[in-house]
DNA sequence: CACAGTGTCTACCATTTGGTAAGCACCCCG
DNA sequence: CGGGGTGCTTACCAAATGGTAGACACTGTG
């Protein structure tokens, strides 16, 4: 039995809230209740809603960087590398969609907390540039600047693993079915786009 | 001299604040102090802080189907036609960010706000599908859902377009050089991914 | 001039929200 | 058994926010 402490149950709630409301639209009440507890008891474990979003943030950060090191552990190489670390990230924002979408938020939220996380998980940045960089060189992936490839790659799976909104407007069914068919195009998309 | 009414400067300024610091974290009295006006000025002109996001959603999503339209009305076929709606929204989002960082706030706000949104480019999006369809039947581009094409182009053009906090992650620098180069590569990196 | 309409402002208000202060139960350890 | 943390609660509070009510200035019109 895993024990789940009262700090975690908290970090999730925020989480799941800031992911999908939003910050600002999540006050410290509606986490509160949701978990069945007072508001203060999230004040006693962050010292503020900022601190908290720190933390979630944090956890986020290694929680998302342990998802990319498994990915890169199965050790494919060339395209099947960035195919395979694409998997792991849509697996991930099956699981939990909440942490992408505060990815999105944080960089509304502003350089103050989007340059804190960046540079968290700014070593596994240049390492994927690097990566990017090689498989240019080697032809495998088409020239160009692997920080402006990899911002692209970004900004699509990023994109598609959040905008339900905006898929549910082009017409895309939401079935598990059409999920997968979703994945499978949407590497058949990304492929093309960098493949040499 | 084109007369600016009071009304106008609001949505202008309303747009603004929602499209980059967001819908709940733009207080009606920052609007109004950035106007020169009392917050009761804007409610004189709009209802609710709601009426006032109905509003400019109403106005932005008249300009950017005139976008499209214009776009469009170049008549260009096949993938440049697809180039040339790009080329319109890049140049759009260049002038004009804050409606496209209003785009992603309202994918945000929830379901109501959206769909309301989304019924208006409807059918704006349905010329979409049957023109990407057509040109997937032509062999033109790459066949598949062109529902899901066209999201997935959705998701990389608005995210290159908004996520300038990831992209400086990234390391991708913002002069205009930089950004002539970013425009080019992602025309390059769309094409590449939509051809047959 | 009177007066009605329009646009903006001052004066308030109720509610929400992040945060402080202090109490209270429980548990462990001397 | 007594006392001191630990975890959570009740009781408040100050500030911010969306919104109401009504006054005030200005303008065109009979």
């Amino acid at each position: 039995m895993v024990e789940v402490t009262t700090r975690d149950r908290i970090l999730d709630a925020a989480l799941l809230g800031f992911g999908t409301r939003g910050y600002e639209a999540t006050a410290l009440d509606m986490i509160a209740v949701e978990l069945g507890v007072r508001k203060q008891t999230i004040l006693y474990w962050f010292a503020s809603k900022e601190a908290l979003l720190d933390a979630v943030l944090e956890r986020g950060a290694i929680e998302l960087a342990g998802v990319f090191e498994a990915a890169l552990a199965s050790g494919e190489i060339g395209v099947d590398r960035i195919e395979s670390v694409m998997r792991a990230v849509f697996r991930y924002a099956i699981r939990r969609p909440q942490l992408l979408g505060l990815l999105r938020e944080v960089e509304r939220l502003g350089p103050s907390t989007a340059t804190e996380l960046s540079s968290r998980l700014q070593p596994l940045i240049d390492r994927a540039v690097r990566s990017v960089d090689l498989l240019m060189e080697a032809k495998v992936i088409r020239e160009g600047d692997p920080r402006l490839m990899l911002s692209f790659l970004y900004s699509t799976i990023l994109g598609v693993a959040t905008d339900v909104q905006a898929q549910r407007a082009f017409g895309v069914p939401t079935t598990p079915a059409a999920l997968r068919r979703l994945r499978r195009e949407l590497f058949a998309f990304v492929r093309a786009a960098v493949i040499a």
